[in-house]
Formats: C-alpha cells, structure tokens, sequence
DNA sequence: TAAATATAGATGCAATTGCATTGACATGCA
DNA sequence: TGCATGTCAATGCAATTGCATCTATATTTA
C-alpha cells in the first residue's frame, strides 16, 4: 500500500475535523441537558428499531462498531438504569436477549429532541440539499458496505 | 432550532461510520504494530511544524479539540516516553513550552509509515481525484473555521 | 459420540478519561 | 498599589475503557 496524495490527506482531516467538532457539541449539549452519552442513544435505537424481539449483544458489536466487552458493559448501565432488560435466550443459552423498555423509548425520545437540532446544526444549517446529497453520496463511498446501516 | 431531514440525517449518520471505520481501521494498525495511539503523532506533528520554538499546551487544546487535562496528562505520558521535553516559559511562569525531542521526531516518522497507508487506503483507493476533491471541499463547509488548519 | 475448536458474554486489573478543584501566576480595574 | 477576576496547568477521585482471560454453551470433526 502506497502514501496518501495531498488532496487525500486533507480529506481524511476535514473528515476527522467535521466529525470530532460535531461530536462535541453533541456530546456537550447531552451533558449539559443531564443526558447520558450518544452511545446510549444508538443501543436504544437499535433495541426499538426491532420492535420487542429483542436484540443479540454481538449483534450491537457489529453494527456499532463496539469492542465485545464495551457492549457487555455499557448494556449492564443501560439496564441498571432502567432503559433495557435482558433476557436469557431460550435457543442459545450462552447468548441474552436486550429489549428496550418504556422508560428507554421514552429516555431515547427526550435525548432526540437534544441530538437532532444539534446534527441541523453541524449539518442541515451548513449545506444546501444538493451538498448534502453529494456529501452523503461520496461518505457512502468510503463505507463498508458489508456492515449494517447504522444508526442516528 | 429545528430538526433534521432525513437527507442531513443520513449525512451524519454517514459521516459518522466513515470516520470511526476509518479510525478503527487506523488504531488497529499502530497498536499491531507496537505503536502509541493516534493522538501522539496528532501531539508531534503539532510540535514538530513550529520547529523547535515550542508551543504552549493551551494552544493544543484548541487546535486538537482535547481537553484541558487531558493534553496535560497526554503530554506528561509522552514526555515520560522522552518523545518530547517540558521546559517552564519565561515570559509567563505559569506555562510551559513544549519541544519535540529527535527521538520523538523518528517516532513520529516511524507513525507516519502505518498510517499514511491506512489513509489511503480508507479515502484514496475509494474515491476519483475529482471525488476527492469535491468530498474535502464539501467537508471544508462543516468545518468551523476560526479554529486552526489542523493535523493529519 | 467424544474431543477439539469456536462463539457469547462476563470480569479482574491496569490504563485512560471525566469532573471538580486547586495552586500559581497574570491581568484588569478602583 | 491592592484586590477581584481570569488563565495556565496539575491532580484527587470516580467512571470508563482496554486487555487478557475465564466460564459456559455450541459447533465441528474424527
């Protein structure tokens, strides 16, 4: 594998720059609202998107890019918390089943009305539709397309 | 402030698994490899474009979006490491300056042969010069631009 | 089927990070 | 000058993360 061209490298900046200044404002809007981190918000998010069936931890491993034991813990606080339960799985005996609770859907609606005006912000409020389409269309191109989606 | 579209929602969501896939990828790679983390060489580029003069560490703070105790405790790791020295300013005793070290300067090179691959290999191999281009020039629009350049 | 290997998840311990506060000095203002 | 306020950096303590390993169960293979 060869080095990077100089319009290669300060793409890969503005990526980190965009994303980082993003992040930290979201992340201090949720602090400051009393709200626990982004990464609650995207494990809520799955668990409703599944609608009650429940959901596999190494499932939340792939699709948000978590560490095995990252998942294991941050899922033990969401559910001391209230915002989840987890159930012993019937056909994998090794494996638990996380289905988010009322107080979660309710927990990840209060923190949407923080994490979306913020995401207007860094985003909606600096491009035009056109610009964002492009922009969403070139990102696409540098995902993996073998892994899931992905969450607000 | 009002609430995204959906268009600006899947930018975000876009930008934001192009950027943790990227940096995985990168973090990955160096700890493979024996090295530190990224945020050291992000430290050393910094110290090594201001040649020798030195940099105070509120300016890092700023200009890598980190927090105050977290450059102060990054760059005591760092200097313990001997990649870079401390030295008490004159002109404002509270400061320091801080100075790159040559064995902090090879270290930074040595970073630079892991990573400058994984950039290419996460934005340039995926994307047309034009492409290039056009996404860095978008992802220049995101970019609050009162703060510095920024490193690679 | 028994043994070997692989997978799901938890956990002890060390390293790092976050939060709040402190100490030391600098600056503004009466 | 003398005090109030602001800034630079360090640090104690709690929370989180990383790493390595462990337990339990599943799957593969001979």
């Amino acid at each position: 594998m060869t080095m990077p061209s100089n319009t290669t490298i300060q793409t890969w900046i503005r990526l980190a720059r965009a994303y980082s200044e993003a992040m930290s404002g979201i992340e201090r809007a949720l602090a400051d609202n009393d709200m626990p981190p982004l990464s609650w918000y995207d494990i809520l998010l799955e668990l409703e998107r599944v609608q009650g069936v429940g959901i596999r931890q190494f499932e939340l491993e792939h699709t948000l890019l978590l560490k095995q034991y990252g998942v294991s813990r941050l899922v033990e606080r969401i559910e001391r918390e209230g915002y989840l339960r987890r159930e012993f799985c019937t056909d994998d005996k090794r494996g638990k089943h996380l289905i988010i609770t009322d107080k979660g859907k309710e927990l990840r609606r209060r923190m949407w009305l923080i994490y979306g005006p913020k995401i207007e912000e860094a985003v909606g409020q600096k491009l035009t539709q056109k610009q964002r389409k492009d922009l969403s269309s070139l990102l696409g191109m540098l995902i993996n397309k073998t892994q899931a989606a992905g969450a607000v």
